[in-house]
Order: C-alpha cells, then structure tokens, then sequence
DNA sequence: CTGAAAGCGCTAACAC
DNA sequence: GTGTTAGCGCTTTCAG
C-alpha cells in the first residue's frame, strides 16, 4: 500500500532539494519560474498536501485555536461559537471546540489537552470569577482570551459588556413601567456576570428607593420545579411581584413557560425581562424584551484581539491589554408592559 | 526567557536517557520503580506536558477529529454536535470544528485544513447527494463517517434515520386524522435527507389515493416573505389545506409563527407537522408535533463507528461498513388535530 | 530493564 | 536562486 507522500518524494520527481520545494509552497518570492513550474507540477501529479503537524514542529506554530464554551447546545455559545468559528477562519485558524458542561474539572482538563496540542491561542467563554487555572495560563503569557465572563481579578484579557449597567438598566425599565416588586431569578453567582447583573439588579433598587427584598430573589439551579415554587411564592406574597427581571434568556423563556402552565398572563399578570438576546427571543411566539449582549461583536472581538496577542507576542507588555467592554443595549418586546393599576 | 522544557530536559534532571522517559509517559511496563519514581518526580518538578505536535508526528495519530456541520447555529447541529464532542473525548479524541454554511465550497477548504492538519478521521454533517468530495476521501480509505445525510451513491458509511419512511409516518399521521390537502413545504433537495422525506411524503399520498399536486408543495429557500406567499396561496386555493408537513422544525416553527402573523389558528385552522423533535419543539410555546431523528443516539453511533474505523483501520474491508439506519418516531403533540368537517 | 541512535516531514540557517 | 545540513520533540528499533 503506497504511503503518503512527501515533500522529498516531490523534491525527487521535480529534480529539485526539499529546500526548493518547502520554498515554493511557502510562496517565497525569488525562485525561477521555471523550477517553481516543476515543483508545482510535481506537486500536482502526486497529489502532495503539506504535513501541517510536521511543520507545527518547527514553526512552533499549529494556526488552531482553543475554543471552551459551557455548552454548546445554549444558543448564546451556539451562536458566538459559529462567529468565532467563522472569523478564525477567515484570518487562518481553525478552532479546536470543548464543551466544559460548565464543569471546572473538565475545564481542567480540556485546557490541559489544548495546550498539549499546542494551540496558538484560547477563548474561554465561561468560566467561574476565581478560577486559577485561567490566571495563571494568562500568567504564563500564554494568549487566552475570555469573552462573557471575565476573572475578579481582572488579570486576563476579556471580551464583555458592562453586565452591571445591563441589569440596572432592565430594573429601569421595570422600575420605569411603575413595577416596584420586581422578582429577580438568577444561576449561582459563580461567574462574573451573573455577580455583575445581581449588583445591577440591586444598585437599581436602591437607586429608586425600593428596598431590596431577598424574599423576591432565586439564586440556584433553574428545574422546573424549583421555578414553580419561587413563582407560586412571589405571585402569592401579599404584595405580589408584578415583574421578573430573569438573569438570561434562558431563564426568562423557562418562566415564561412555566406561567403558560399556570395561566398567568404576561405581559398582562406579569411583566419578564430577559438578558442576551438570543435569536430565539426574537420570536414572535416569546417576544422577550431583554438586554443585548451584542454577542457577535463580541465574538468578533475576542478572535481578533486573540490573534493579535499570538502575532504580537513578543510586542510590549501594555499592547497585550485586549480586554474590552461593550455597552448592553435594551431591546423592548412584547413581554414587559406598564402596570395599571 | 524560558524556554518550554521537554522531555530530554526531564531525562538529564532524572538522569536517565529520553527513552525512559518516554517510557514512563506512555507506561510502559516494565520499568524499574525507582527509575520510574525518578522520572515522575522530574517532571512534576519541571512542569513538563508532552508536546502532542511531536507525538503526532511519528505516531501518525493526533487524536482528533474533524466535525463538519452545516451551521452550528442551528439547534440540531448544536445538540448533535454537542454529543459528538462529549463522546469523542472520552474516547479520547479532541474535535476541530467546521461550519460550511452549507456552502460546497467551504466543505472543500475545510476537508483540505483537516486532512493537512492529519486528523484521524473526520464526521460529516451535512453532505449534499453527489458530493464527490466526500466520496473520493472515502475512496482513498480515509476515516469518514457522515450522519444525517448520506452520499446517492450510498458508497460511504453513514449513520441516518430512514428518512423516506418518517416522512411516511409523518404524512399518515396527517391523513389519519382526515386530512387530504396536505401542503408541503421544504429546502431544495439537495440532501439526501430532504430528498428521502420529498419521496416519503409523495408515497404516502399514493398509498391513501391522494392525488399529488405539485401547487400544495413549496421546495425553495425559506424566507419569511416565500413562506407567506406561499401559505396565502394554499389557504385561498379553493381546495384550501388544512394541514403542512414541513421538512424540518425549524421549516415547521417559521410556519407557526407566520401562521401566528395571520391569525391563522394552529392546529384549529390548520394542523402543522414538523421533521428532528429538536429541543426547541417540545416548548409550551411551539409543541410541534414532529418526527423524531434521535440525533443524539445517531451522534453517539457515529462517532464510534469512525472510533472504530481509525482504530482498526487495518481489519478487513467489510468491517468498514460501519452504516447504520434508525427508526424514526413520530412524537405526537399539540400542532396537529383531527379535522372536523 | 535501559541507553544510543535513527527518523517522523518539514523549515531555516548557511553556503555557493 | 538553490542545495546541504541541522534540528523541532518525540517514539522506536536495536543493542546490551
């Protein structure tokens, strides 16, 4: 069985050094034209295509970057994930994909394959605000970027919006429509922007002299279940929340469903707001007002300033801040409406 | 600045030769303990990882795949794929992701970085019938495996669901519950996948003597105005349908909510079946009644049947066939209804 | 049980 | 312009 063939094999049939031929794929500019030709046509009569692992060796380079994500099944990551994906691309990286399932041990682990793999660069779409492993990679000078998320610290470069200003802006809209129970539901605080948006949440209360009422927050897992009982609560207090400001899309979409299931009407019985605009909200059968993320600049961003740290890795110190904030933006749909009292 | 320390750096601070090293790296048995403990120590010692690039280089392996989809945005690439990479790691096996947008073009640049970066093996989402692409790397016994979709020429392993017959359930469905003008609506038929379920609907028509009428079928892209012409056509005709199979539940959810735009009643004006059970038609908002593909299982065969494929590559040719067909199951829930004359 | 040496396929000085 | 020669960091005979 014939094995692949290499650039020697060409070298040999054009009648030329392997040097000539690596010069040729490598498009360097003063070679005959007619030995290019050879090259060239050796290379096509064999079918040659470069051994990309073989030259990853020497140039210490794979153009292939690391791309973690919580899940990719959350439309949030699906859709920046096909951003990244394609911008990469487009400047020369293919994108090695893990899933974490939001585990920090897989995270562990799949940083630890990616860099065994050596991967130019990795974006981090999620990861907890203490993590240790992200610092010191960052640390380590190695370029990793986070979108979303970003470290307490502040250490490491970060793609995000200003998750804090989001928020008091949703409960100031709520807050705006006359609402003043305002539910709030919420992940555990582990990552920065669910910390952030629950400060927001919180700064816009405050800011409108309605008392925070740790009665009307749900901090946890989004079962069913759980849903069902914090909405049966808020909705039964004696003074019952007229509005919930839901951490994500996600959130909001399952309460959403779950007040179909109890046949209470929103906007009508109860005002929702959201946070990232995924595309689904967008429909006309949810029609979630929410908080832009603006995710696919954001996408954008990451991957562009990432390649730019691994092409100018040896450039100053200050050049490798590439952190950036974007502003969220309030889109007004259909689920939130003025209370009438 | 320090350079990334290697495995000769960890045999002269163990003082051993490389080879023990790389011994003990790859556990090998029979190595003295003490040796073995020396060798350890080095390497937590240094912090050395293996460089896989190397490793790839001389083992021929790189322990990847190659994941090509057609959009990664799209909610049954995102589970499916979501699947494959949970499976695929552990196996052992890191994925590179690719999105072709359903372009040709992108499928072949895409298949030419994977095979030069000298993945083991590559799963193929989205393939159009006589793509020759896919068939020549088949033919060259390179791991390739697609679900999904699969070739005409049925030449390649593929793992599907019997698109043909689901269509079949799907439109029986509909015609059990007394309707007779059934509209269909689809992307071109390109797929395999589409194609299959075009032939599935036409069957079943015939087999309950309903004539065929190419005027209740729309095959095209799906834009919300097409759709709405189209939707205004059927329901004005003078037979008007009372019932659309779509394609997909996506095809199906863009129905439902220009339905929704038009006041046309769902499923009292008209019964809506959609094709995947994605996760998004099981929602209070959507409850589509549609054909289930079991993606995720189909995920789970395919990559260990291209596991199975790299592993033993040098088995016997009819092992190679690594093709598998799932039933489809027709998943009953609220956009569908009895017609009542 | 362990070491020495060759080599995976390519690129990068350094000659000429 | 082009060939020669070393490696990149690892694994893998082959000795001993």
């Amino acid at each position: 069985m014939k094995e692949r063939v290499n650039s020697k094999d060409v070298a040999k049939k054009a009648g030329v050094s392997q040097a000539t031929v690596s010069r040729v794929i490598n498009k360097y500019p003063h070679i005959r034209d007619t030995t290019k030709e050879k090259v060239l046509n050796a290379i096509n009569e064999l079918g040659f295509t470069v051994d990309q692992v073989a030259r990853s060796l020497n140039t210490r380079k794979t153009s292939t970057i690391g791309l973690l994500v919580g899940d990719i099944s959350n439309s949030f990551f699906a859709e920046t994930s096909k951003e990244i994906i394609s911008i990469a691309r487009s400047l020369g990286y293919d994108v090695m994909l893990s899933n974490t399932d939001h585990q920090s041990d897989n995270l562990k682990t799949s940083l630890a394959t990616l860099i065994g793999k050596r991967v130019d660069g990795i974006i981090v779409g999620s990861v907890e605000r203490f993590d240790e492993q992200i610092q010191t990679l960052h640390d380590s000078k190695f370029p990793v970027i986070l979108y979303n998320t970003r470290l307490a610290s502040g250490n490491c470069n970060a793609v995000v919006i200003d998750n804090f200003k989001g928020a008091r802006i949703a409960t100031e809209h709520l807050i705006s429509l006359h609402h003043k129970k305002i539910a709030y539901v919420t992940l555990p605080l582990n990552y920065s922007t669910l910390y952030e948006r629950m400060e927001g949440y919180k700064q816009a209360l405050a800011d409108s002299d309605i008392p925070y009422d740790p009665a009307s927050v749900y901090i946890g897992e989004i079962s069913t279940q759980a849903i069902e009982n914090f909405i049966d609560i808020i909705m039964s207090s004696p003074e019952k929340c007229t509005a919930v400001f839901a951490a994500s899309d996600q959130i909001a979409i399952k309460i959403m469903e779950i007040c179909k299931s109890k046949k209470i009407k929103v906007p009508e019985d109860i005002s929702i707001i959201g946070f990232d605009n995924i595309d689904l909200s967008r429909s006309p059968f949810i029609d979630l007002t929410t908080i832009s993320q603006q995710h696919i600049k954001m996408s954008e961003i990451a991957v562009h300033n990432l390649v730019n740290m691994i092409e100018n890795k040896d450039m100053e110190e200050e050049n490798q801040n590439a952190s950036s904030v974007l502003e969220p933006q309030l889109i007004i749909r259909g689920s939130t409406k003025v209370l009438d009292k």
